[in-house]
DNA sequence: TTACGTCTAGGACAATTGTCCGAGAAACCG
DNA sequence: CGGTTTCTCGGACAATTGTCCTAGACGTAA
């Protein structure tokens, strides 16, 4: 991960950061305004307005449009190892913390009506703007492909743990667009529920399939 | 679906469109260019570069670009129906069409891999910009939807048409932005064939299942 | 107070955008 | 041939883009 490194940092170090509400203020504005109107569509002027800031002092934080992606990017994927984490303390169950990751769907099941899938529209995006960062959006897609592999593993498929992880990733995000494009919640509750029982199935609930 | 007219159509009514040659070649090239590059960061003057035109000759043919993107989608719209009819005339087997549409994602693989879904992805963005045309395009997954929805009717599954038809199309879309994140061909093949199997139980292949 | 590092505002800058015009070439028809 | 429509060119236009600079406000420490 290419590391955002704030602009004047550490002249006396082991300071702690100066005015540390600002710049985490600016990437959770871009985080939200990325996600629902894309990267390139949003411009400076955008995250700007919706911190309150002048585009001036704004380049005193971020020098380029692709160092807040970066430092974005860099958010998202902290806050999902929270979450795994939070999964995993949570529950011991394997199975119990792959059907967490599939309630993402119900959970923010308004935003994905309305903006899609974050992860896939990002990078869906990155891929035809040719962006450099691209490699550094599919880090989200594989911090969850790890996981869910490992909790398959977990769940008794060491041998197609990867598979399966790929194969819930792609259903996940495919229902994500096509809510989106259709607008329709009742696809993805029905689409959940046949997560639920083919999660049962491929983990062998009733007939032990290791 | 809002009809793209000609600028100076019909002043002689029943003409032959004047020089057919360029209007086509700007709407394949503007096709090309809004799938490899996405439609917003595709420009008037790429479109133009393309075609060997200039940029106020441009304007003759098209007055806005939102105008270029109904006829580029028009022109998809009609495209896939020719698909979809030849896929009828040539199997009169419903299993054996569906199995016509999966191939998609073998025989367009390298696409794919580059730029991934153009039904999915022009979807996605147009829902970021909010763009009215949005409904234009969801024409395009409607147009599959209800077509693999006959023929799983066709095939026994009468009750569950478009809940299958749904299901596959939205795999189809996982698949297609997956393996464009990873640039995973071998992911592609691993879930067209689990795909035909899929496609195989569902039809109840052996099994009778209506 | 003075001095300094941190932060901010406002605007300049070249480049690109979608849009649009007017002059003229090319093609067709009488 | 002349006349009219069809098409093409080059450029103008205002607006917006990402980027960048400078002057100054704010606070803290000496």
């Amino acid at each position: 991960m290419t590391r955002t490194s704030r602009k004047h940092q550490a002249k006396t170090p082991g300071q702690a950061p100066q005015k540390p509400g600002t710049r985490a203020r600016i990437i959770e504005a871009a985080d939200r305004l990325f996600y629902e109107q894309g990267y390139e569509h949003t411009s400076f002027a955008d995250i700007a307005g919706a911190v309150n800031l002048s585009r001036g002092n704004f380049y005193y934080h971020f020098k380029t449009k692709d160092e807040i992606l970066d430092a974005v990017i860099a958010h998202r994927l902290t806050e999902r190892e929270i979450w795994l984490a939070e999964w995993e303390r949570e529950n011991d169950d394997p199975v119990a913390r792959i059907r967490r990751f599939i309630d993402i769907l119900i959970m923010n099941r308004d935003k994905i009506l309305r903006y899609g899938c974050p992860l896939g529209s990002l990078s869906t995006e990155l891929t035809k703007l040719d962006h450099p960062l691209q490699g550094e959006a599919g880090k989200l897609f594989t911090l969850f492909r790890t996981w869910l592999a490992r909790q398959f593993a977990l769940a008794g498929q060491k041998r197609g743990a990867d598979r399966l992880a790929m194969h819930l990733l792609a259903l996940s995000q495919g229902i994500a667009t096509l809510a989106n494009t259709f607008h329709d919640e009742t696809f993805i509750r029905r689409e959940v529920r046949a997560l639920y029982t083919w999660l049962d199935d491929v983990t062998g609930k009733g007939n032990a399939g290791a």
